[in-house]
DNA sequence: GACTCAATTGTGGTCATCCGCAGTGTGGAA
DNA sequence: TTCCACACTGCGGATGACCACAATTGAGTC
């Protein structure tokens, strides 16, 4: 697991410079790459902070990288910096997920604080999701036979019934679901349910929803 | 309940009267407003559809009128059209929660794939809140001692625990919970809690995640 | 004062859940 | 072949959930 960083993605080696002086003085942990090729290469998706993408860069350019990016998955909130954007860029940009558009020249101040608003986006959502990844983990522990029953017991089904429809005794179906209480670490149905109801809310869309 | 309308806001009647016939050939029901200051009082919190709404106006701007909107609990898509929009003044419109951000001159099919969008995404969150609207209107129906007794059984706790705790008899637990089950139209803890899961997640925010 | 509603309680019974004990059969891994 | 995970089953008992019947009390209304 690493630790949050602000990656700064650039090809003027005066701008990563200045940005990394930048954070460095407010505190914000940040790495630089010297472009959208290295950085891509690098990438992993369990990195865990934000990216300053600049625009215009020599090869690939600072929106195919973020097409890239969102192809393979990314999460990490995007901030893109650009020396002349015009506006359908911007609201292209942001409708397709990026966190905020920024045009040269900027404040220090404002940036920052769009990082750290960044930062602390993408850390709220790591822990939503690092809660949800553990139920699947738990979930994926149950053997086949068990998640059948656990989606009876879900659907509000007496045991009786559950045996009837699986063709089994009452008996089995009680150790299933004993089963699955133990192996979710649960005591109820009651908590089995609210554990599930978030993730089963159906279209876990990640950003754009326009 | 009024049907959805596009709500034409601009100061400008050639617009007005083109945006309407260019709505009225692709079968878009529209309405007209020639100031943000009669759309805004004519506007009411239960309309469906969305707003086509220009910024630069006579008197109060687009922008100003958006910002009254959201304060006032507007849910509709709001499509920003404007002559000389800046890159900061998109940025901060999307930021805030507007559906799109068109600079004239636009193109009629662009226009209306993004009008059509936006009724869409309005008549999806109408259905999903008019569930949840009916949720609440059925907790509404609760006494307060039904709910406090509905909130231990939702914690997975017995009759007997939940007796305990409100220095009741078991009896009395069981008679609420009864009722609360007959009110919610349930037949189940288990439905219940599914019930309610979705509308139980902290903070039911409406647009702006920045 | 009659009436309604929320909250309360008891009795006694049925049905469901939960659990320990004990055991069978199957297919894959060591 | 032995071992193990998985699915399956029966018995019996303790405990919880649910329900019909029957009733009391207090607050607020007509």
């Amino acid at each position: 697991m690493s630790t949050p960083l602000a990656h700064i993605v650039d090809d003027d080696e005066a701008i990563r410079d200045a940005l990394t002086w930048l954070f460095r003085t407010r505190e914000v942990a940040s790495a630089e790459w010297s472009s959208a090729e290295e950085f891509l290469a690098a990438w992993q998706p369990d990195w865990r902070g934000c990216i300053v993408l600049d625009i215009r860069m020599r090869e690939m350019s600072g929106l195919e990288c973020f097409d890239v990016l969102q192809e393979q998955g990314n999460t990490l909130p995007v901030i893109f910096l650009t020396g002349h954007g015009d506006v359908p860029m911007a609201v292209g940009a942001l409708k397709k997920g990026a966190f905020d558009f920024l045009e040269k020249p900027f404040e220090d101040n404002a940036l920052v604080d769009v990082v750290i608003r960044a930062l602390a986006k993408d850390a709220k959502r790591q822990a939503s999701q690092a809660s949800q990844a553990s139920v699947a983990n738990h979930l994926a522990l149950l053997t086949p036979r068990e998640q059948e029953v656990m989606n009876l017991v879900l659907a509000g089904k007496f045991n009786k019934v559950i045996a009837d429809e699986l063709n089994i005794s009452m008996r089995t179906v009680e150790v299933h679901r004993a089963r699955v209480f133990e192996k979710m670490g649960v005591r109820s149905a009651v908590e089995l349910a609210q554990l599930l109801a978030p993730s089963r809310e159906k279209g876990s869309g990640s950003s754009g929803e326009h």
